[in-house]
DNA sequence: AAACTTGCCAACCGCCCCTGT
DNA sequence: GACAGGGGCGGTTGGCAAGTT
C-alpha cells in the first residue's frame, strides 16, 4: 500500500562512503536552504545520491549539534534503564539522550552495553539477573529482532497506552512515572518521533587517517 | 612479518506510518 | 475509503583497523 521503490534503485546513484566534497555539498545546501524534501535534495544540491542516503548522513554525522566523543557514565545508564523500558526503539531512546543518534546508540548498545550486561550476568533483553532464556513472549521488554519485527507497532501502541503502558512496563527496570518523568522529562512514546538529525561519532579509523 | 580473527561503526535495506489527494 | 508519495525506523551488512597467533 502506497510504499514506493526505495529510491537507491535508481541508476546512477552513488552509494557506499562520503567523500568530504559530498559531505560540503551536502552541508553547504541544507545550511542555505534547508533540506526541505529529501527525495528531491540531491538533485537540487547536485549529488548523485538518493535522498534517503543524504537524510541519513546528515542525521548521523553532519548534523552540527551531534554530540562526539565516547558514552559518559550517566549517559550509558540512561539508555540501559531506557532500553529496558522500551526495548529496541533506539530513536525513542536517542530522543532522551541530546546529541546521540539512534544509530549511535544502537551501536553502542550492540557492541558494548549488550556484552557488558551479559558478563554481569544480566539478560541485556530483559535487564533481570541471568534469567534462564525462557522465550517467554509475555515480557514487554523481550527485545529479540522477531518479537520486535513489529516495534513501530509497539512504539504506536505504547503512545496510545500512554502512561498505562510505562506502569506496565516500569517494574521490569524498577523506574516509577514519576521517576522517569523527573529523570527524563516527557516519556519518548508520547513524541511522534526522535528528534531528526543527531549525528554521529566521529569514525575512529577516519580520525587516524 | 604475514595471516588470521575480532571489534567497531557508517551505510544500506526493507518495512511501516503519516499525510495529502 | 483507497491510493500514492515521502519520511522515519530498526535490523543487518560491509569494510577497515586493531589485536592476536
Amino acid at each position: 500500500m502506497g510504499r514506493t521503490p526505495c529510491c537507491d534503485k535508481q541508476l546512477g546513484l552513488k552509494r557506499g562512503p562520503w567523500t568530504p566534497e559530498e559531505d560540503k555539498v551536502l552541508v553547504d545546501y541544507i545550511q542555505a536552504n534547508g533540506h526541505g524534501s529529501w527525495r528531491s535534495l540531491p538533485k537540487l544540491a547536485g549529488l548523485q545520491r538518493c535522498g534517503k542516503s543524504c537524510r541519513l548522513r546528515w542525521a548521523n554525522y553532519l548534523r552540527p549539534d551531534i554530540k562526539r566523543g565516547p558514552f559518559t557514565e550517566d549517559e550509558q545508564k540512561s539508555i540501559i534503564q531506557l532500553h529496558g523500558i522500551v526495548g529496541n526503539k533506539w530513536s525513542a531512546i536517542a530522543a532522551q539522550l541530546p546529541g546521540r543518534t539512534d544509530n549511535e546508540i544502537k551501536n553502542f548498545w550492540n557492541t558494548h552495553l549488550k556484552k557488558r550486561l551479559q558478563r554481569m550476568g544480566i539478560n541485556p533483553d530483559t535487564c533481570s539477573p541471568s534469567p534462564p532464556t525462557t522465550n517467554s513472549s509475555t515480557s514487554a521488554s523481550t527485545t529479540t529482532s522477531s518479537t520486535w519485527r513489529n516495534g513501530r507497532a509497539l512504539a504506536l501502541k505504547l503512545r496510545l497506552a500512554s502512561t498505562s503502558a510505562l506502569v506496565t512496563l516500569a517494574p521490569t527496570m524498577n523506574v516509577s512515572m514519576s521517576t522517569y518523568s523527573s529523570e527524563y522529562g516527557t516519556p519518548p512514546w508520547a513524541k511522534r518521533s526522535a528528534e531528526p538529525g543527531r549525528p554521529t561519532m566521529k569514525r575512529r579509523r577516519r580520525a587516524l587517517q
